[in-house]
DNA sequence: GTAGCACCTCAACCTTACTTGAGGTCAAGG
DNA sequence: CCTTGACCTCAAGTAAGGTTGAGGTGCTAC
């Protein structure tokens, strides 16, 4: 087992293998794990051993949270797999189209408030009464106490 | 409850009136005033004072936010203002157009991603090599501990 | 003259998603 | 033997955007 480590496809991965393939920290793996996102096994000196799939796991972590997806709601959508699997083709396709609903959604609200804008442009309103963009009746607005998402926007 | 309010145009706002105008909390208001997003004068009895205006100021904050425009860049922008004054609608039409394009870029990259997860609903991959939601190079995410160069093999 | 309300300050707390640091273990290499 | 590097744990810190609470003031009303 010394000489014949393979070292394209190991079978188990070092959280830090794992961080480099995943291009994410090493504190990130962790969080992950302590979060119950990703789940590993210890090595002899105790050390984090990870099977292979993980990695499909932590791209489908991330590929939810670009949507805009919670860690807490991704962690329940990867909860409520048949026993708790990693997730196959078949499962990664129910999974995307649930969260393509909610990316749509997401969308749909940018989109109409970027139409309003654009009406609003002309009138350089925001008056009390008449402004549709001062009206957060449109739904949106946050979800209780807390930082809302923020994507990388800078201004 | 029911207070009957000095006429229908008071000159000045007190901080429950903002808050109730606005339909935000007066901690909120507090905490904008504390960020340097609004101004007020004191009244005798060292209660806050505001200007109608600051009715105006304040939905322009929460547009922004709605368009994703964190509170520090929000005051930036107000700030870059001549006079720091309160923005004209003349300002509010270059604000908006300026935050538009924040809002386009955001609506971008959301539909590319969405783009990008119908491509892959049908492969159902998110393979290693193939699969281009896994790179998230598509993003401007140079940040952080980044994502690297992935390869399977040896690094 | 005291209740009640709106207001005041300041500090501490909340959530999310992590990072950072202190202090310790383990295996390999010179 | 000693260092180096990767790993370990647990606590605390960070950032944004506020909220909550304690303790106190001021005005109006009954």
């Amino acid at each position: 087992m010394d000489k014949i480590e393979p070292v394209q496809f190991p079978q188990e991965l070092s959280v830090g293998e794992v961080a480099r393939r995943c291009g994410i920290s090493v504190s990130a793996i962790r969080f992950y794990e302590a979060k119950g996102l990703i789940a590993s096994w210890r090595s002899h000196g105790n050390q984090r051993r990870y099977p292979r799939e993980v990695l499909r796991r932590v791209s489908i972590v991330k590929v939810a949270q670009r949507i805009g997806i919670p860690l807490a709601s991704i962690k329940a959508a990867l909860d409520a797999l048949p026993k708790g699997r990693t997730p196959t083709a078949q499962d990664w396709r129910k999974l995307s189209a649930r969260w393509q609903a909610d990316l749509d959604g997401r969308i749909g609200r940018l989109t109409r408030l970027r139409d309003l804008m654009t009406g609003c442009i002309g009138c350089g309103c925001l008056s009390m009464k008449d402004c549709p963009l001062r009206n957060p009746c449109d739904e949106l607005s946050g979800r209780g106490p807390g930082p809302q998402l923020i994507e990388p926007g800078r201004a």
